[in-house]
DNA sequence: CAGTTGACGGAATTTGAAAAATCGTCATAT
DNA sequence: ATATGACGATTTTTCAAATTCCGTCAACTG
């Protein structure tokens, strides 16, 4: 049989035990909140010593803020999929819609967006900071191309629909905090609408000019994917 | 020379106390935050007896949830003055764009309407929640009023034109928050065009309908003046 | 006597120090 | 080489004493 000792020098294994840490500690921070979850507990849940915990994130924030961030990985690699799978996401308002969809529907974000003390902690301010100058950067990027083509309205800066986009953007989350359970597909359809008439241009474009346009955004995405796993030390996919 | 006992048997005398008190109270609050500022720094402030500023408000909550009544009741007024002044104002992106500033240039609307808990105190989440009924229903009186004359777009509910709405205001609100001290009106303009494409038609309108319009909005906000001005015991203007 | 006041009792908040819990390390174990 | 949990240091919680503050009301004023 394989010796317990190097069982772990396999980069495989080491990822996967980082998940499984993961996940126990996304679970309890969703059941009892960042202040009441303990590293031991985390420990505790993954069936490993608290010292293999400190193997992979120097302190509990960064356990923690790992965590977020695997979350807004999978949200963004849902919208990578979407644009695979329909070049049409790349339009404004479908993007908003699939975006507002993937959040809402990721308890652990919608605590993060609506800055739910609970969850968050003091997770709050500070961090995320590189990434969020980051997304900053590519949102300018991703509309800049649409604008390249002609997608947005006339009229109007980049930076004016990019802040006026992302205020919109916000304050369908934050309602989304107040409404029901249910019915978040037609709240999504409405951001979209929304969106839609407010931001984007009447043009046609021709199907090849779309799969070019969602091809690109596809690889922004991709680049951001790269990066925030480089930074937080979540090797593959 | 009139007996100072009989002096405040006056209303005209008494509400002139009341304002003042709330002149105090106000700034106190800006000042310091609803934690710090106690009954006494009020009385202090006003030159007047704890006991007195008893005789206008039961306890420290009625007080200055009056001081944001009043807040509130001003910020109307100067909508239902815009309408009086020029008709156009009763459209929903012109009404957007001047109940934005109405809110934004009031450091404690801004302070309520964030959620700045220094600012805010306990009077977050349970007051106001008669005056908010009234505010929701009158909201939908005056779209329902707009869509009669076919001034908002087709193909929308107006609950739904109603939702869509809200969320972005206050995106754009809270937005505000973060967004640097100039530029105020730019902003403004940002969610006047916002709002104009999402949610407004593009039929023109006669001028006579457009005054009819305008002057049912003033009805509606009066009305709600009148019952919030009964409700919090601020008599007149 | 209508109108006002500030001293007062009780409730709520703050303070501060001791007790408990948790973090992150590291000597030991495998 | 890798994993662990006991341990010192730091943070958080607890709890009671001390203080502050709210709201009342008997006394006061003209």
């Amino acid at each position: 049989m394989s010796t317990s000792a190097d069982r772990l020098r396999d980069p495989r294994q080491r990822a996967e035990r980082a998940a499984r840490i993961l996940d126990v500690a996304a679970d309890l921070l969703l059941r009892h909140g960042y202040r009441r979850v303990t590293m031991d507990d985390v420990a505790a849940g993954a069936g490993i010593g608290k010292g293999t915990v400190y193997l992979h994130w120097k302190t509990r924030e960064q356990l923690f803020s790992a965590v977020f961030a695997r979350e807004v990985l999978s949200a963004m690699d849902e919208l990578r999929q979407a644009l695979r799978q329909d070049p049409q996401a790349c339009l404004l308002h479908h993007f908003a819609r699939v975006y507002f969809l993937a959040i809402v529907n990721r308890p652990l974000l919608r605590g993060f967006l609506l800055e739910d003390p609970e969850v968050l902690g003091k997770l709050a301010g500070s961090p995320g900071t590189a990434r969020d100058d980051r997304h900053g950067v590519m949102a300018r990027d991703y509309l800049a191309l649409l604008a390249e083509h002609g997608l947005l309205r006339d009229g109007m800066e980049v930076d004016e629909i990019g802040y006026a986009f992302q205020a919109t953007f916000e304050g369908f989350l934050r309602a989304e905090g107040a409404a029901p359970a249910g019915g978040r597909e037609e709240r999504a359809d409405l951001l979209a609408g929304t969106v839609r008439r407010a931001f984007e241009s009447e043009a046609t474009i021709s199907d090849a000019t779309l799969r070019d346009v969602a091809a690109a955004t596809v690889t922004l995405i991709g680049d951001l994917l790269d990066a925030d796993r480089t930074e937080s030390g979540l090797p593959e996919a």
